[in-house]
Parts: C-alpha cells; structure tokens; sequence
DNA sequence: CGGCCCCTGACG
DNA sequence: CGTCAGGGGCCG
C-alpha cells in the first residue's frame, strides 16, 4: 500500500511509544518474511535489542537499536506495523511478531506477502537492502531542476517512469507520481527529453509540495492508527487525479483519462497536463 | 525497455 | 472466470 507519505505517517506514530523500549522476543511465522540473514538467525540476534528510534529513508523503515544494529522493513504493497496488546487476536496476515517489554507486541501483517525484513549488525555495510542506490529524498534541498534535468534530460523514458526511478528520488510510487505530475502540469507520457527548462522547475517544485500535502493530510494519532489496523488513509479523498478516471479534472472538469506506463496505471487530465 | 515473477483478495 | 491492485527484482 504505502508510499512515503504513508510510511512517513507509520514513522511518526510509532516512534514515540518504541523508542526506549526492549524487544524481549520475536517469533516469525512465515521465514520468507525475513530476507536477511535467516529467520533463526533474526530472532536470535533481535531479542534484548533496545529500540532508540524508527527512521525513514524513501519507503524503508529502520528500527535502529542502541547497539548500533538496525531492523530495516520494506512494507512494499501491503504491508503495515501495528502494536496491539499480547493477548488480542492475530490478525489472519501476521508474518512476524516482537514482543516488547510494555507487554504489548509490535506485528507485520501483510497480505500479499511482499513484504521484507532484513537485520544489518552495527556497522555492517549494507549490500542487502537496496537502500544504498536509493537516490535523493523528495525534501533534500538538493533535489532541483538542474538535478532532475541532468539525471533525466538525455532519456526518451516516460516522465512517469522517471518518478518511479527510486535511484533518482526516492519514495515515488505510483500514486503520488500521478498526483505530481498533475500539478506541475506534465501528461505522464511526456518523454524525458522533451521537457523544457520550465518544467523541470515545476516538477522540482511539485515533488516535495506535494508529498509534504498528503503527509500532512495522513495526519493521524496513534489511538486512530492502531484503531484502523493501520489500514486507513486519510489522504486519500484529497487525490487530484489518481483513482479518478472519467471524473472530471478539478481544473478545467474535462474527463480525466487513464493509460498504461511502464506496466502501471496512470491517470492525467488530458487538458491541463 | 517490456514481460514475468513473487502473493492474496476484490470486483466485474 | 479474468483483471487489477499504492512494491520491486530479475531476465532476455
């Protein structure tokens, strides 16, 4: 499901009430959860950790403990974080269980299976992730026109398909490169190299406004997060244009139209972009 | 680049 | 029954 501003959300929610606390033990359910190293191994090596933050770089989280180790989580489609108390129900998808020292449990629950977990020791150079060939994050300050111009100008590649390039900027996903796109007024199809000067900057621009927007308007308390199983997107009834075929645009009320990039949907304003 | 894979479930 | 779903990796 997530995209950054979701897993961003994740990480402000959670942080607060796992920082300091001990994971006394973990049980996997399903070891392919687990990419690195072993699902034994895992358990062995996570139990007495204490968790001293939860960070966010594009859509990983890391769970980083005192010693220096880190548990570094991959939600891909959907896959979500939730702490419940040790004794309710577990949910039909929960693939890996940590019991912490509060007496509550923090569980991965993920449908599809998708999801990833993989325990790096302190130091360890990470060559399992992928983490390391993720590119800016979208708030950099680095992240400019002159960036995205160089690293995109010279490709025929859909401009679309650019956003999704993890390794360029990071955090883009299907989503949001649509919700990006509509307001810097570029159809998705566009071919990198066709884009002016001008749109780059408005691309450039739209990227950190407008994921800033949907992390804002994700808002939630940890009461209404742990409530909703972690399910609910509050962000989602203020979409532009993703999810919206034939709606009309909210600019100019021409039918917005879908079409198939890479392999994902697209919805644009044939109009307007 | 496209195409297929990993998986389950909702919907037409 | 087929198609699609907000992820990414791999393969030719």
């Amino acid at each position: 499901m997530p995209e950054l501003p979701e897993v961003e959300t994740i990480r402000r929610v959670l942080e607060p009430v796992l920082m300091g606390q001990i994971i006394q033990s973990a049980e996997i359910v399903r070891p392919e959860v687990i990419a690195y190293p072993d699902a034994e191994t895992f358990c062995r090596e996570i139990a007495g950790q204490r968790i001293v933050s939860l960070s966010r770089r594009g859509k990983f989280l890391s769970i980083c403990f005192e010693s220096g180790s880190r548990a570094v989580l991959h939600l891909r489609m959907t896959g979500c974080l939730l702490l419940l108390p040790a004794d309710a129900p577990r949910e039909k998808h929960t693939h890996a269980i940590f019991q912490l020292d509060s007496g509550e449990e923090l569980r991965f629950s993920d449908l599809r299976r998708f999801g990833r977990f993989w325990l790096l020791k302190p130091g360890e150079k990470d060559i399992y992730t992928g983490m390391d060939k993720l590119g800016l994050e979208p708030f950099d300050e680095n992240l400019s026109a002159g960036y995205l111009k160089q690293r995109f100008g010279g490709s025929k590649r859909a401009v679309k398909t650019c956003l999704l390039d993890q390794t360029a900027v990071a955090g883009i996903g299907n989503i949001y490169s649509d919700e990006i796109l509509f307001a810097a007024g570029i159809a998705p199809s566009r071919p990198a190299c066709s884009l002016n000067d001008t749109e780059w900057a408005r691309l450039a621009a739209a990227i950190p406004e407008r994921l800033g927007y949907f992390i804002e308007k994700n808002a939630l308390t940890l009461e209404e997060y742990l409530a909703s199983g972690g399910r609910e997107y509050r962000n989602t009834p203020f979409f532009q244009v993703y999810g919206r075929e034939g709606q009309p645009c909210p600019h100019c009320g021409a039918a917005l139209v879908r079409v198939v990039i890479g392999g994902r949907s697209s919805v644009s304003c044939p109009i307007c972009q």
